[in-house]
DNA sequence: CTGTTAGCGCTTTCAC
DNA sequence: GTGAAAGCGCTAACAG
């Protein structure tokens, strides 16, 4: 019954059919709602009531496009929301941008960089305020080319590459190296890595910081013992077996991210040493040792979602130099 | 060099940059992009070339508003990302809206009936095409206002409560009575039951199937043995640390949702016998045996997101009769 | 095959 | 204190 459209479109009450029915201007509505001080009282009691009679919702799309910039919106670009990993990091930075009424849009690309690239040229059509990425690859041009059309970019957990950007990165490269220096402490000499494919950057770094490790206390780093590939909990359990099925196998793993890690605790015995980068749910209760470098992959989020909220609020040409946010990470050891 | 806007703002080349840089009208510029069979090849090539060299990306928001309707968001409503039930519901309703052009805007909720009443409001505000909720208490006021001015509501996991909507829950009744029963069919004659507060509709759907199976078994129902409340797994834990110090403690215990199973296994040693509601990874590894009443997540939200895309797709006042859709849950057993 | 006109709902600018 | 006009970028609806 109050459904009352002039032109009969679906479309719900307009800022004109409420100024209407208050008997003011288009304008005074507008004032009256965003608390301008030079309505009069009266006059801004009659809009609000009128308002709630016609049940009126503004339209952000068209305050939107008015304004120029600002949907209000940040794109999130990750690989698998599936993982707790990246829907951690999702909670921290919605939580974060969501104070400062900004709403984030997910986009999963499950690996795939042509989706990804999809996805990012669909975020700037839709004018983001800003895109939190975590990139899949190396190859991250539609990630620059986004950041050249101005839309403020942050890379998590990975840095950018070919462009500069604000970046928040865990300290993969010091959290590897102390697990390894761990196992290496227990007596370990042959130690195995397990981890997701080299073209991932954290796979790389937390590889570098396991051969660190292995050179400082003068140990040789063997090919056949790294095995760098998987991407779930299958996949790296399949690679662990492989490795402890060698003639001379390594005694200990290193699993560069909990989806190894798991494969590992599926595959190996309780008389294999394993450490893990990334802490997971019920790594407690698994009835084996278990070392753990953790992070806290909300802050990740949160982190991120801070670089890019000042970037956001900044003058749009004044191009601050990019910031580097590292997180620590801290050992944990779960008993046996 | 090539930013030339007569305006001199920071907005990018738009259609009538296009069109002047190819020597057409702005209209032709738009069915080049479109694919509209009636402009000729080379137009259309001209103006490719022009996008191209003036990196011309199209204005969603200036679309959407023209268009009156159809932002090309759909809004998720959640309660907690972090659990990663809701999280592959996400990822399952991304996945289904994408296939339509769709992109999903997340807003995690933390249980608060306000925000969650907030984040509605947002959502209308910013013309989603549709919600998705999974609604945090019996009170759906909000949920019915915006289906109300229009906006499809689909809602997951619980039923819409004051108004009609199209819905997918899971075999919630179905599944805690199969699990109950067979707890009852190894041999316990007191099971206790733990599970998040009975405002949250699963909850008691859940207690209801448990109440059904004992009353089928002719087994005394114990209120003292009922703990609803937990929310996370050391709230859990706690509870089921409670009812199993009762002097005459239940010998198994039923968990609602996977927060409480969990607990109930950090709580409860091996001679208690365990089933739960909701799968969860690692649950067999845990060195004991355990019951799990599983269900597919996943397609919970494709199935909400199929629901959805109908109902946008279908004429604005066609009110179908609301859909409901039952997921069917298969019980697991993980061995000790 | 292509162009002109008009307007989506809102807000900035300038009058009164 | 309030209003009228103009236009953000795009696209239906009509010309030609």
């Amino acid at each position: 019954m109050a459904r009352s459209a002039k032109t009969g479109r679906s479309n719900g009450p307009t800022l004109r059919d409420v100024a209407g029915r208050a008997g003011v201007s288009a304008m005074t509505v507008t004032r009256a709602l965003r608390d301008d001080p030079r309505v009069s009282p009266e006059t801004r009691e009659r809009v609000l009531a009128a308002v709630a009679e016609l049940g009126y919702r503004p339209n952000a799309v068209a305050r939107s496009l008015r304004l120029g910039r600002a949907s209000g919106l940040v794109g999130l670009v990750v690989t698998n929301l599936a993982n707790p990993f990246y829907s951690r990091l999702a909670l921290g930075l919605d939580s974060v941008v969501g104070e400062h009424g900004l709403k984030t849009v997910i986009g999963n690309t499950g690996q795939d960089l042509d989706a990804e690239r999809d996805l990012v040229a669909d975020l700037v059509t839709r004018r983001v305020d800003g895109i939190i990425a975590v990139p899949a690859e190396a190859d991250q041009r539609h990630l620059a080319a986004a950041a050249a059309q101005g839309v403020p970019v942050v890379c998590a957990s990975r840095p950018p590459s070919g462009f500069e950007a604000d970046h928040v990165l865990v300290d993969d490269f010091g959290g590897a190296k102390d697990a390894t220096e761990r196992l290496i402490a227990q007596g370990h000499r042959r130690i195995g890595f397990l981890g997701p494919p080299a073209a991932v950057y954290t796979s790389t770094e937390r590889l570098r910081g396991y051969h660190a490790a292995l050179a400082d206390a003068g140990l040789p780093a063997d090919d056949r013992h790294v095995r760098q590939g998987a991407q779930d909990t299958a996949d790296a359990a399949h690679a662990a077996a492989e490795l402890l099925a060698l003639h001379d196998p390594p005694t200990a793993l290193f699993c560069s991210n909990n989806r190894n890690t798991i494969g590992a605790v599926r595959a190996a015995g309780p008389d294999v040493a394993l450490a893990g980068f990334d802490d997971f749910e019920l790594a407690d209760m698994l009835g084996r040792a278990l070392t753990i470098v953790a992070y806290d992959s909300d802050e990740l989020g949160r982190a991120a979602g801070r670089l890019l909220v000042d970037r956001i609020h900044q003058t749009p040409e004044s191009t601050a130099a990019p910031r580097r946010t590292v997180l620590p990470t801290r050992p944990l050891h779960y008993g046996g």
